[in-house]
DNA sequence: TTTAGGG
DNA sequence: CCCTAAA
């Protein structure tokens, strides 16, 4: 099993290059293809600043460290020590999108955090697109029940699925209402048919008017 | 537990 | 998907 999200923070503290240079190598491995190409690049780069500013100031050497990543950037980097960079811990993040990336490439040289990471990648699901199908149901049951009645929808569309539980409905039609409003181009994984998508564009005005009304009723 | 939104 | 304040 290649774990996507890598095993968080697995070097925390300092260590010395050797002891860490297979370390890295080994969880490198594990990296999907883009993202090693990257992480070899980041790397020859922070080491190269590292080195320089060894020269001068005779510090630690730099420790690599990957850690999994959030909100679309899968951690892989290196560690520097406090003085290497001149400032605090900072490791190289490589985004899969290269939207934060300002080092082209996707890549961006961020704090390394600090304080462990709250949640326990552990436990994390694993990530499940929606099919079409579950779209069309989704979109369905929505028509009818409207945009407030999540625990409803999940009962009447999606009993049998045990994986999606009705905040996870009520996310996908989220994430449904914005793919319809940006161009076609900037949607990613299977493509949702446009007639469906037009359909939740529908549903959503209509069921935002209807509370908008309801809303008005208790306001005089 | 469910709703509702930000993370 | 996760996290969680409110209801």
């Amino acid at each position: 099993m290649v774990p996507t999200t890598l095993i968080h923070c697995l070097c925390r503290g300092r260590s010395n290059i050797l002891a860490t240079k297979s370390n890295l190598t080994e969880r490198m491995a594990l990296l999907p293809h883009s993202m090693r190409v990257a992480a070899v690049e980041a790397l020859a780069a922070i080491r190269a600043q590292a080195d320089s500013n060894r020269r001068s100031k005779n510090d630690e050497t730099p420790f690599g460290c990957s850690y999994g990543g959030r909100g679309g950037s899968k951690g892989i980097g290196l560690g520097l020590g406090l003085e290497e960079c001149g400032t605090k811990p900072m490791v190289v993040h490589y985004h899969p999108h290269g939207r934060v990336g300002m080092h082209g490439g996707g890549l961006a040289l961020v704090p390394l955090p600090t304080k462990p990471r709250p949640l326990d990648i552990t436990k994390r699901r694993v990530r499940r697109p929606f099919s079409v199908v579950e779209v069309e149901a989704l979109v369905h049951a929505v028509e009818k029940l409207g945009t407030g009645r999540w625990r409803d929808v999940k009962i009447q569309a999606f009993e049998q699925a045990k994986h999606r539980t009705y905040v996870d409905l009520k996310d996908k039609w989220k994430t449904l209402v914005h793919t319809a409003r940006i161009a076609p181009h900037q949607r990613r994984g299977e493509p949702v048919p446009q007639e469906l998508l037009e359909r939740v564009t529908r549903a959503h005005t209509y069921w935002t008017t209807q509370a908008a009304k309801q809303q008005a009723e208790l306001d005089c």
